[in-house]
DNA sequence: CTAAAATGTCTATTGATATAGACAACCATA
DNA sequence: TATGGTTGTCTATATCAATAGACATTTTAG
């Protein structure tokens, strides 16, 4: 276990970055949790065979985001570790997934537009090019945390108030009881992973080179008709997908 | 979608790096199937609000994955595009679900051991922790490129030979089916994300900073007893995952 | 109280990254 | 065959990334 780590040169990442990825990965996982706290500078930098300043380059980026905290004399101490676990199941509910894993979770609404469906849309959708569909941009906490940023997509003419009862409920399957679909059930979901976008940087408090879970989600209502389509983007050190079949 | 697209400074994360993995995700997408070729260096240079010896270094870098070829007077022409989809099911099977995506699929036995169980592997092969199990690292290909590698861990008290069976037939099926288990389903699916560790991305053909799509797998047979625990490392942008439900 | 162990700060040097500009070489086509 | 558009090559400069060493400051343990 205290073997060698290695980091790759001259690849375009800098070592800082491979190392403090490396580290966050190793908290999450649990490799410190005897000593609640990082291994000393001068042996990170001998497991990793780099300088002490490169390993005080991660550790000041890891400071940054939150998860560990530097103290003179003493060491740097673990401050966060979380990994939210979301099932994906025929009844995939983001607030219920989370389940009793928060205690406190909120849905924000961001933006919302009426547009027309472009094709990806509309072939999720079941709709022309075109037809007229309402985009929500939606940030949901967990413990007063962002856990994920969604970009929705519903058929206009059949759910034209889902922005305001989005606003007022912070649900998605509140919001659809309000306007008369009771029940809905997960259809597909696609996952993917990639580097963040700069917007979605700021809206999930993210660092640079940060990694997302993308599912891209379509439901039904329970005769089959395509009701929403949503792409998620998760940071990929908080949360994991679970699919039971 | 000619729009500014975004690049972030001082992350660690070189710009030459960050734009080609956006060249690649488009090329990956069919983003330029219309010519071909990826748009002149100026273009993108502009686009990407760079300079333009930035995006050469890129697309060298895109050149040297084979994925471009740059043709002097001409422009840069695209070699390779590739995103594999991987359906999960409750009969997820590799070679399977690959289908007609790709003409031959490999399986490579890179290590086979036998040892005492872990508590995360016992607990979820239902074993006591230290109880005998085999496990296989594989390394997988469609068509002569690598796509995912593999820990897989069985019961050792009934799939003792399982190494040498797959070695034979190259495919975990046909492996089992040789020791008397006929059919299996997949029980549940836990799916991260992260960065590639040096072995995964020599194997991979990968270059640091590469995400890897992590499905952690648990097969049992039809009376539900577990057969197979597996922890699969793809690499992000060249596969996808769908979950129907 | 002292020593060991840990993080904090400073200076200096080297190589990788990024920008800027100029021009050569090559290809397609009018 | 001339021209515009494209990739290839060269020089120069500024900033970031990484190494190296020295020493200060703080905490913990003996």
């Amino acid at each position: 276990m205290a073997g060698l780590k290695q980091v790759q040169r001259q690849t375009g990442v800098a070592l800082w970055r491979q190392i403090a990825d490396r580290i966050r990965e190793a908290i999450g996982t649990g490799a410190y949790d005897e000593t609640g706290m990082v291994p000393p500078e001068t042996v990170l930098a001998l497991q990793f065979g780099v300088n002490r300043h490169t390993v005080r380059s991660a550790l000041a980026a890891l400071a940054q985001e939150g998860i560990v905290r530097a103290v003179q004399g003493r060491g740097t101490l673990i401050e966060r570790k979380e990994r939210l676990n979301f099932p994906i199941t025929r009844r995939t509910r983001f607030t219920a997934g989370i389940g009793d894993q928060a205690r406190e979770t909120r849905g924000l609404l961001l933006d919302e537009a009426r547009e027309g469906a472009s094709a990806e849309v509309a072939r999720w959708l079941g709709l022309k090019p075109g037809e007229q569909v309402v985009r929500l941009e939606t940030l949901r906490h967990a413990d007063k945390r962002p856990v994920s940023k969604a970009t929705s997509w519903f058929p206009a003419a059949r759910f034209a108030g889902i922005g305001e009862a989005y606003r007022k409920h912070e649900s998605i399957t509140k919001a659809f009881a309000e306007l008369g679909l009771s029940d809905y059930v997960r259809a597909t979901t696609e996952v993917t992973a990639a580097h963040a976008s700069t917007a979605d940087l700021a809206d999930l408090e993210l660092t640079p080179g940060a990694i997302l879970l993308i599912a891209k989600a379509m439901n039904t209502d329970l005769d089959g008709v395509p009701v929403q389509y949503s792409i998620s983007r998760f940071a990929a050190d908080r949360v994991q997908f679970t699919i039971e079949n």
